[in-house]
DNA sequence: TTGAAAGCGTTACCAC
DNA sequence: GTGGTAACGCTTTCAA
């Protein structure tokens, strides 16, 4: 059997209290006790049992991080953030360091509230979400029933590049907007929906896709294009929704929406996508000066298939991502984007789980996106475009 | 205060280890009953108290997982082949799914310690190591150490990305190797090394680093390149050195070895250490046509030097990378790299974790790398090199 | 400053 | 099939 507290006791000659005590340093103890536990410690090789402390003293060193997908670096880069902070690497005693369980949803819900529960279960002292949510009224009050549980029993929650649980609007038939009581969830069955008053308000680090939406379009109405092309996330995302509208809110302070949905092709966040949905705006819009993908990856895919199709970039077709994620610059050629401080991002949130730091007034902090202007993007061309050559 | 199993069995008029029975499954139970205990369960949204449950049972749902940097899509797609498997979406209870704590260790043997310390001390279910080895001795004696402490503890241990733990085989003053008893340690004290009989063996996925370097090595060499230089990690890595002995190999076989170090430089594997290191190789051997990267990212350093001194890739010098990462061959140009199947190196070792799968026979699988040729390479120039315009 | 002892919420063994 | 009841190893009053 493991070496428990009650060894380490025996063998320094004082009671198990003491042991956690010198352990735990929370309670004085005189400085020869003191030494003679850490060397009976040392001796028999005794590690702490995390569960029954956890047990005892009703709280973990677990602090739950949910990603949609952790071999995304925009994922990595924030999950490493979170880590810097909860375990910091000269943390003066291991008891200092937290330690995160990542936990990959795929960005289903299903899977979001699956971790939730298991994280209550760990009795995690917090729970980090990150990345945009899904916005099905359903879900969003099960995730809000969830998360009051969570904060219920203890655990603080934290959003870091996701913007605040919103109340239940609405849209009714007659396109009126208000806050809706029930709505029909997935099951087919009427789920209750929460009243805005009764939502939790955890943490929030919004991430403005908006503004950086924006700005990119922006700069690409500024070079001269007058017909650009957007590559939108999957439907149903607070991100997809909100880069949208910062594009459109550019392209029609310019005079240039003619309707809603024109020149965007909506798809997932990976390259495959941006591929397939160059390629669509291409055959669909074939006067396209420019693109504008959801983040770099699309954009990566969206470059492929212009190069495929022998246009080039930014030549002919002018590009822009977003996120600014390592890689992504280095391809061809260097791309533009808003760049998100997406480690800094998860730095915070870190803070935030420990409750080191002060959650922001009103719950809610935005994050700014910063322009990087780069090799990807160029007036639009005068003359006609070359044919395509395949 | 929480709902516990007690305030179920009250509800359900049954007794605790009736709804337990209920929970685990583990024991027959009348049908009638357990519908009984799983309303009472429903109603009081009852949520296991996972440390008690892990005390009383003296396991855990943890996992844990060390890799040097989660925001490094090397490390980050192999925890997302363990997730695949520890936590499978498709688990018909959530029960099925262990939580992966990951570590970042961010290289440092301390840290890789301290973790163990703390994963043991949660009483992780298993441990998974990832990525290649500091090859210190009195290192690898604290870590073969930790690992043994664990393995008593009860919990598997899983090496994926690494070899084997090696015996301490140390280089005496004539050259002679031999295996030692002691050596000294960080501190100057000296430390006892384990006997080779005396490692623990974990399960272990090692890398053919040699292989694949051997390969990108023989690749440019049958294209004609005669003056190819390296770009190594950094020292006293066990992925560095294999990858150094495979191109070393590679050059020896075709004669065109000439003394140790010659044209490698070392340096840190990300892309700022290959950045430096393709200015240093092109000023020490101006003859060069070609540069073998320890890794992808090291890679796209080095084209980034090789554009801003006016040369192309491959019609000057051609490039090797290693690992094949998601971005990097979209890279300008597009990389030759040795493909390493991360997911699914970290998908075998989630089983290996949980016991699913059995360990290889002599505890070691090797992984082979996959030659991806493409647009990085070429035959070298046969003209004299242009001029460098800086 | 230290010790004794009562929980903490499960699990698992032993009866019934 | 089900209930009673020791563990499990720690934290934290309460006394001394």
């Amino acid at each position: 059997m493991a070496v428990t507290l009650a060894d380490v006791a025996a063998r320094a000659g004082v009671s198990a209290a003491t042991v956690s005590r010198v352990l735990n340093g929370n309670y004085p103890v005189a400085g020869t006790t003191r030494s003679r536990v850490l060397r009976a410690v040392e001796e028999l090789e005794y590690v702490v049992n995390g569960p029954a402390s956890s047990l005892a003293a009703a709280t973990s060193d677990l602090i739950g991080v949910l990603v949609n997908d952790i071999a995304d670096p925009f994922f990595g880069i924030i999950a490493g953030g979170v880590q810097s902070r909860i375990a910091p690497v000269d943390a003066p005693d291991p008891r200092g360091r937290k330690l995160a369980v990542v936990c990959t949803t795929g960005g289903s819900p299903e899977q979001e509230l699956t971790y939730l529960t298991l994280l209550q279960r760990q009795r995690a002292a917090a729970v980090i979400l990150t990345g945009g949510a899904v916005e099905d009224p359903a879900h969003q009050a099960a995730l809000a029933a969830a998360l009051r549980r969570i904060e219920r029993a203890g655990a603080r929650v934290v959003l870091c590049g996701r913007p605040p649980l919103s109340p239940p609007v609405v849209e009714d038939e007659g396109g009126a907007r208000g806050e809706a009581a029930t709505t029909i969830g997935p099951d087919g069955t009427e789920v209750a929906l929460p009243r805005a008053a009764d939502l939790p308000r955890p943490a929030c680090l919004a991430f403005d896709n908006r503004g950086g939406a924006r700005a990119l379009a922006e700069h690409l109405i500024s070079l001269g294009h007058r017909e650009i092309g957007y590559l939108a996330g999957p439907a149903e995302r607070t991100t997809t929704r909100h880069r949208l509208e910062g594009h459109r809110a550019a392209l029609e302070a310019a005079g240039l929406a003619d309707g809603a949905g024109d020149r965007v092709v909506h798809g997932r966040f990976d390259r495959d996508s941006g591929y397939e949905g160059a390629r669509e705006l291409l055959r669909r819009f074939p006067g396209l000066t420019a693109i504008a993908a959801a983040n770099d990856t699309v954009a990566l895919g969206a470059c492929a298939a212009l190069r495929e199709a022998g246009l080039r970039v930014p030549e002919d077709v002018s590009v822009t991502g977003f996120d600014d994620l390592p890689f992504a610059a280095e391809a061809a050629p260097a791309l533009t984007t808003a760049r998100l401080p997406l480690h800094e991002a998860g730095a915070r949130a870190g803070l935030l789980a420990l409750g080191v730091e002060e959650p922001p007034p009103g719950g809610v902090a935005v994050i700014g996106t910063e322009l990087r202007v780069r090799a990807s993007t160029a007036p639009p061309p005068s003359g006609p475009r070359p044919a395509r050559t395949d």
